[in-house]
DNA sequence: ATGGTGGACCATCCA
């Protein structure tokens, strides 16, 4: 099986590049974040007519998570249970972001996660990260103890860049998010609790990266970073035989600001 | 030499 996650930054506006991706690729489960539509929204057909089956959760124009899967979308999941909700101020609006897609393809669980931007190191978002992290964890956790022979991925935009390598200036990130502390630790906290970054091994650094901010001329320059991820559980892990981040896709008019990732599984 | 983001959607938010 090959799997891939990449987040699309609007799906409507990168349809067929998408499409085009997933034959260039031969790829047979893809999840996408940032989809950035309503369900109704959804440019089903384009991916229906080459045999994909699609799941969508998305509620305005932020955020918005699928899995495309030509090999079987079976037991969809919105949300993981544990899932914190963004509440505003006053705390009123607590509809559950549309950040978490679950569903089992050809006997693999996929997660298609959006982790929440921290926005600042002072922002009440890097808080809302952070317990979301540790609920992901949890949850996580708790999916290993009860189906351990059940291969787990846990892909997507996880907004962390986990390791120094994993950013071209770590001077440049000195107050930022995406590479505190805390973050860090909420990312090495899923880590341990047994799902391993099947990627890295197939495309280490130092210069691999995942993202490119569209300001700055960041691309053409190899500023990126390293934020999206493929982490498996033993299970899954085990079946990897090979790993890659697809550097073309941020190329040319068009182009989402995040490259694909694409894994390949045994069967 | 110069300039340098893009997507949602309509005044701004988000990344």
């Amino acid at each position: 099986m090959r799997l891939a996650t990449w987040n699309v930054n609007s799906i409507r506006t990168r349809a067929d590049r998408v499409a085009a991706f997933l034959q260039r690729e031969d790829v047979d489960v893809l999840a996408l974040q940032e989809t950035k539509c309503r369900d109704d929204q959804f440019p089903e057909m384009v991916f229906s007519a080459l045999g994909y089956e699609v799941a969508h959760v998305g509620h305005s124009q932020w955020n918005g998570v699928a899995i495309l899967s030509r090999v079987g979308l079976e037991d969809v999941t919105v949300g993981f249970p544990g899932m914190p909700s963004w509440s505003s101020k006053e705390g009123l609006d607590a509809t559950p972001e549309a950040r978490a897609l679950g569903a089992t393809c050809a006997g693999v669980r996929i997660w298609s996660l959006y982790v929440p931007n921290g926005r600042t190191l002072a922002d009440p978002h890097l808080q809302y990260k952070l317990e979301w992290l540790a609920a992901l964890r949890a949850a996580g956790s708790d999916w290993l103890t009860e189906t351990p022979e059940t291969p787990v991925a846990l892909v997507g935009d996880w907004n962390i860049a986990p390791e120094d390598d994993d950013v071209w200036d770590m001077a440049v990130f000195a107050h930022s998010t995406h590479v505190s502390p805390p973050e860090r630790a909420a990312f090495r906290a899923i880590v341990e609790a047994g799902y391993a970054d099947v990627v890295r091994p197939y495309a280490p650094g130092p210069g691999v990266y995942t993202y490119w901010d569209y300001t700055q001329l960041r691309f053409p320059r190899r500023e990126g970073m390293r934020i999206d991820f493929v982490l498996g559980s033993p299970a899954l892990a085990g079946r990897v035989t090979n790993a890659l981040v697809d550097r073309e896709e941020r190329k040319g008019k068009g182009a989402s600001d995040h490259a694909p990732v694409v894994v390949e599984l045994a069967d």
